[in-house]
DNA sequence: CGGAATCTTGAAAGTGTTCAAATCAAGTGG
DNA sequence: CCACTTGATTTGAACACTTTCAAGATTCCG
């Protein structure tokens, strides 16, 4: 189960691994499952792990005054999950995230994290992990301020076709800011082209 | 001019700076100016460098197919300008950033920076940064695809109350991906109670 | 003073939402 | 394999929110 990782490690760091490392990873990084709807984090509680997806799909949304979701992050195998800033603070998480599918991933908690970081290829990955981050958050948000429903839509097919395969059209619309209808609205309007 | 910097350091890291640290921090950190409307990096240029404001103000922003401006972020002393991307993946931004006040900064290159990496309390700093930046855009997107325009309003004021003062009202209105006739009316809505 | 930038406001148009009903799809248990 | 339930999608009509455009008012600054 730990040999996913170890491929993804390799493909996202130039250093290679001792066999003391490996172990240390080994010894770190525990497999654990969600059945479908199952919470890794409830919102209000403090998000303690940090997963890496082997076989699934999660979701993390908030929950509005009206009781509305919305959809802050989609992922699927071979992504990261968890709160960062309840896990790196130490805070109250103001998310939810909950199993879409059955899904097995393998967690470690903060201060396993705060080890591995010892290890020069995690390091190494974490960081080219956080660069693209980073840069996809400020590609979403200049999506949002920029543009029209449509526009969002076309630009996340083209981003992200698997996670339209993977999740349901009302989780896809609430991701993108919004409502189910008009996404129905927008694909059938994209069709008749 | 770099004790400012050094102030912000100490505040952001717990590890104290031995004296070649510092000296190679004053060699890799140059000052810089920008008057007023000069541009710190252009869109389709790679942005070479990356600064923190010592005195001034900038705003990023890109320019859509319709002409008009949308604002991706806004830095004031204590901050750090760069289009993240492109300066650490050598890629054309696809930003502007501009000074909007006659600006003096300090700015170091991609290989001077990854040099400071070395410095324990500079990597250490960088890493708070990551994780606080990295918890900005969460929020920053959590408010595009669930708040209304008044609320990304009411929300923007309570977080970052300075830059309203800094800041022109139609630049704010961008910035939060709303008409400036619109943020017009919902401060005068907001006074009407 | 004069010019440039900014802000306000009304009216009209546009975009996206809401709600409810109907349809469609998938999974479960008998 | 069907009946039933639940979840997902589509659609129309009314509505709400936001934008656009144009004009006028205000502020700032040389």
């Amino acid at each position: 189960m730990h040999e996913l990782f170890f491929d993804y490690l390799k493909k996202n760091s130039s250093v290679p691994l001792s066999e003391e490392e490996k172990a240390l990873i080994l010894k770190s990084f525990s497999p654990f499952k969600l059945r479908k709807r199952q919470h890794f984090v409830q919102a209000g509680n403090h998000c303690k792990n940090l997963g890496f997806i082997i076989k699934g799909a999660t979701r993390q949304y908030t929950v509005d005054d009206s009781g509305v979701e919305h959809t802050a992050g989609l992922c699927i195998e071979n992504w990261w999950v968890c709160d960062r800033e309840s896990f790196v603070m130490s805070t109250p998480s103001i998310y939810h995230i909950e199993a879409w599918q059955d899904t097995e991933m393998l967690i470690m908690s903060r201060s396993e994290n705060l080890e591995l970081m010892k290890v020069r290829a995690f390091s190494e990955m974490v960081h080219r992990l956080n660069d693209k981050n980073n840069a996809a958050n400020q590609k979403r948000i200049t999506s949002s301020i920029s543009f029209t429903a449509e526009e969002r839509y076309r630009d996340f097919v083209a981003s992200y076709p698997e996670l339209i395969r993977r999740f349901p059209q009302h989780i896809i619309a609430s991701y993108l800011g919004m409502a189910q209808d008009t996404l129905s609205r927008i694909k059938r309007q994209l069709l008749q082209r």
